[in-house]
DNA sequence: CCTTATCGAGCGAGCGTTCGGTAGATATTG
DNA sequence: CAATATCTACCGAACGCTCGCTCGATAAGG
C-alpha cells in the first residue's frame, strides 16, 4: 500500500500528458476509413472525388439526425442538404440502413483506437492512467461532438444487429475502466474495497458532457473543469482517505 | 462544521427511513391523472369506460415505443395491440404527438411530486436528506420503468415544446440535488469546496440504472446494491475526509 | 330512438428505393 | 491528333408501400 506521501509524488509528477492533437483523427481521416471499409458498396471508384463527396453526405447526414432523429431524416432531405440527387446518394450507400451502420462502427472503432493507445509514460501508475483515459474520451467526444451524438442518440432504436454493436462498444470502454481500476487496486494505489460498480458509473459520466454539450455551454463550463471534476468524483471513490487535496488535479490547458 | 463523530451518529441514526409504497402511484392512478388532465381533448365521458382503454392504450403505447421508438410506433400497431380501430383511438387523443405529451408530462409531474415530498425526519440532516433522493429517484424509476425509459429514449428527438419540457423536468430535479447540497455546505457538513458540478452529475448516474436496466439485471445487481454504491460516490465527493466508513451507508431492503 | 362509443375503409402525403437516361471524362483507334 | 467508343458519376421521375388521420356507418345502452 503506497503511504499518502508516495501518491502525492505520483500525482504531482502527473499533472501533464502530451496532447492528443496527433491521435485525434480529422472528419477527413474517418471518412478515409469508411470508404476504405465499404469499397464494396460505395460504387464511386475515384477516391478524389468519392472521399470529398462521401464526407459531405456522412455530415450532412449526421447533422439532420441530430436534429429530429435519423427515422426522421428523409433522403430528400438529405438529397437537398448535400446537392446530390436522390438516385446518387445510392452510389455511396446500398440502402438507408447501411450509411447509420457506417457511421455507428466507425465511432465504435475510434474509441477502441484511442482508448487502447495511451502515452506510454501514461500507463506507469493506475491514477495516471485512470486520469487520462477520462480525460481521452472527454476529449475525442469533444473533437467529434455530432459523431458521437449521433451514435449515442441512434444506437439505441435500431435492429439487433446494430444494438449489439452499440453494446460491444460500450463493454469495451468499460473494460478499459475496469483494468485499470484492478491494477490500481492488485498495486495498492486504489483502496481494496473500491466499488465493483465503479467502472460502469463513469461511463454516463463521460456521455453526459456530450449529450448535455448544450447545457454545459450554456453555464460556461469548459472541458478543463468538467474533465476535472469528474476525476475527482472518481478518484474520491477509489482512492484510500488521505490528506492528498484533490483539487490540483485538473489537467492544466496545454498551450 | 460538525466532527467525525457527530457526524457518524447522524448517519447510524438515519439508515431507515420509512417505504415509499404509499406514495408510489400505480399505473392506474396515472392513467386517472392523465384523464383528468386532458378532459378536453379525449371524447369517451364515461369513466368507467374511459379509464380502462386509456390505461390499454398507454400501455401498449409504451411498450410499442420501447421496442423501435415512438416514431417507429405506427396507429395500426398500436391499434393492433390495444385491440381498438384507428378511428377508436382518436377518441382518446387528437394526434399521436398528444400521445406523446400526455406521457411526458405525466412523468415530469411524478418526479416533481416524489421527490418534493420527502418524509419530514430525512429531511433534518443533508446527508439523510441526500441519500433519499438517491434512492427515492431509483426506486421511482424501479417501479414504473417503462414509463421512464420511454420519457428518456423520447423526450430527444422531438419538436421545441416537448423538449423544453424534458430540459425544464431535468433541471427540477438537478435543482433538488443542489438545494440539499447548498444547505450541507452552509450547515457544515459538507466540504465547503464540494464541486457545484456534482449536482449536475448526479442525474446521469440515476438514469443509468432504469436506461441499461438490462445489464444489471444480468450481472445480478439489485436495486439496493446499485442505490448504496451511488450514495458512496456521491457522499465521497462531498462529505470532507474522515474516518467514518461509508460501507454501511446503504439503506437496508424494507420487510 | 337518440346518445354515446366504436368501427374500418379510405384519403392524400411522404417514405425508401429503383432505373432508364445523359453529360462529360477517359480510353481506343485509325 | 481527331474521331469514336466506352465508362463513370449522377440525375430525377416514378413505383409500391406505409403513414397519420377522417368520416360515414354501425352497434349498444338507457
Amino acid at each position: 500500500m503506497t503511504n499518502p506521501t508516495q501518491r502525492a509524488a505520483q500525482l504531482a509528477s502527473a499533472q501533464i500528458w502530451p496532447p492528443m492533437a496527433d491521435t485525434m483523427p480529422t472528419v477527413a481521416q474517418l471518412c478515409h476509413s469508411i470508404l476504405a471499409r465499404h469499397q464494396d458498396t460505395i460504387s464511386v471508384r475515384k477516391p478524389n472525388i468519392a472521399l470529398p463527396r462521401l464526407q459531405r453526405i456522412l455530415e450532412a447526414a449526421i447533422d439532420l439526425s441530430n436534429k429530429g432523429g435519423f427515422q426522421a431524416m428523409s433522403l430528400r432531405d438529405l438529397s437537398r442538404e448535400t446537392g446530390m440527387s436522390a438516385g446518387g446518394l445510392y452510389a455511396y450507400f446500398d440502402s438507408k440502413t447501411t450509411l447509420l451502420k457506417m457511421i455507428l462502427a466507425e465511432v465504435a472503432d475510434l474509441v477502441q483506437r484511442v482508448l487502447s493507445n495511451p502515452p506510454e509514460d501514461v500507463t506507469r501508475d493506475p491514477v495516471t492512467h485512470l486520469r487520462w483515459l477520462i480525460d481521452a474520451h472527454l476529449r475525442m467526444t469533444e473533437a467529434l461532438l455530432a459523431w458521437f451524438t449521433f451514435a449515442f442518440m441512434e444506437a439505441k432504436n435500431f435492429p439487433p444487429a446494430e444494438r449489439r454493436m452499440a453494446i460491444d462498444s460500450e463493454m469495451l470502454t468499460e473494460s478499459f475502466f475496469s483494468a485499470v481500476i484492478l491494477r490500481g487496486i492488485e498495486s495498492g494505489t486504489f483502496r481494496p474495497d473500491t466499488s465493483p460498480l465503479l467502472p460502469a458509473l463513469i461511463k454516463p459520466l463521460l456521455q453526459e458532457w456530450y449529450v448535455k454539450r448544450a447545457k454545459y455551454r450554456r453555464r460556461g463550463i469548459t472541458l478543463e473543469t468538467y474533465s476535472a471534476e469528474v476525476q475527482q468524483v472518481v478518484l474520491r471513490a477509489c482512492l484510500p482517505e488521505s490528506g492528498v487535496d484533490l483539487r490540483g488535479l485538473a489537467r492544466p490547458p496545454i498551450g
